[in-house]
This record gives structure tokens, C-alpha cells and sequence, in this order.
DNA sequence: ACACGGATACTA
DNA sequence: AGTATCCGTGTC
């Protein structure tokens, strides 16, 4: 999915809060046994009835709000999960929401940065282009993309479609595929 | 290695 | 109503 590997790198400013893309993951409508659109009919009806830029936050685990980001056209509809941040400003007010200290550890996971990010269920489904004090900052140089496989899941494990910023130290969990076998993106 | 924990979408 | 499932985290 091309929108998930143009995310990387780009700054999301939440509020006071902000951080760069540094991983992320594409599901799809179609052909995906991953994404909630294979088993919930409700998800698919969410894809037909909001537009592209929609938010869909759900509950992981019963304990983490994941955010995902609605995409629709291009090759094909679905949702970019956003799965990890390098902090860049509002450090001290997530460090508290997060109730941990240390800058790895403050949106190093889907479920730590909506944690950081204040972000739960009274964002899904809203527009985030309509959301005042949330903005999304197109990288301003390239960078290098590397793909690896998703993570977390059983079903349609085969697909490579976790993007991670090349030797960040802000990931979710460490690349499953070593240098030789991992695809390099200059983006 | 394991517990934690709730919305969703099924079944009946 | 009851149950199975689930894109994780922190601590064991």
C-alpha cells in the first residue's frame, strides 16, 4: 500500500504532541484476512460511508487504542495503521500520560503512542483533516524505507506490509528480515 | 514466559 | 446473554 510507505518520515502533530512516522503498516479491503474488513461487516460499511482521511480507532486487547488512518483510491481501499512515532515536541506531556519515562519507550508501539497521543475511541471516526490541532508535515528530504512483514498477526502473514524508517531507533519491534532479504526503498 | 481487559460480531 | 476473537504492553 503506497499510502503506508509515504507516511514514513512525515511529522504528525497532535495538539501539543508530535512525532515522526518512523513504522507503520498497510491492511486492505480485499484479499487481506488481517484486516478487520475480512470478518466485520461494520468496517466495511465504515470504508463506503467516510471519506479518505477518516479515522478508525478501535480497542486491541481490550487494553490499547489503535489508530488507523482510512485510505481510499489507488490501488486499493483500506487502512494504514500507525504503529510507531520518534517523539520530536510535547515530550514531558506524554512521558506523563505514559507514566514512563525515557524517550524510546514514549511511542515505541500503536498502542503506546495513542497512549502519548491522548488518542481513544472519541476520535474514531472523525475527519483528521477537520481536526483543528492535529496536522500531518510532508517529509521535507527523502529517506529510506525498509519493508519487512506484519506484525502481530496469524492470518495472511505473507504480505510485506510493515514499513519502517531505515535504522530508527523508535520501532515497535526490530526487523524480522535481515539486510539481505529486506527490500530498500529510497522514498 | 504470562496476565491484563473490553469492543465487536457472531451464535441462540 | 453468552462466547470467541483480537493489528499489545509491562512485568514476570
Amino acid at each position: 500500500m503506497t499510502c503506508a510507505q509515504s507516511l514514513v518520515g512525515c511529522e504528525l502533530v497532535w495538539g501539543k504532541t508530535a512525532g515522526r512516522i518512523v513504522e507503520t503498516e498497510a491492511y486492505a479491503e480485499h484479499g487481506d484476512q488481517a484486516s478487520h474488513t475480512f470478518l466485520r461487516r461494520g468496517t466495511r460499511e465504515f470504508i463506503e460511508i467516510n471519506p479518505p482521511g477518516t479515522l478508525y480507532v478501535y480497542l486491541n486487547y481490550g487494553v490499547h487504542w489503535l489508530l488507523n488512518f482510512l485510505v481510499k483510491g489507488g490501488s486499493a481501499n483500506g487502512f494504514v495503521l500507525i504503529r510507531a512515532l520518534e517523539p520530536t515536541d510535547g515530550c514531558q506531556l506524554m512521558t506523563q500520560r505514559r507514566g514512563r519515562s525515557g524517550d524510546r519507550n514514549l511511542c515505541s508501539g500503536p498502542g503506546k503512542l495513542t497512549q502519548a497521543l491522548a488518542i481513544d475511541s472519541a476520535f474514531h471516526g472523525r475527519d483528521f483533516f477537520q481536526i483543528s490541532d492535529a496536522r500531518l508535515l510532508h517529509r521535507r528530504r527523502a529517506v529510506t524505507v525498509e519493508i519487512d512483514r506484519r506484525v502481530g498477526i496469524t492470518k495472511s502473514v505473507e504480505l510485506d506490509w510493515r514499513f519502517l524508517l531505515a535504522n530508527s531507533a523508535f520501532l515497535s519491534v526490530p526487523k524480522k528480515k535481515n539486510p539481505p532479504q529486506s527490500q530498500l526503498r529510497r522514498v
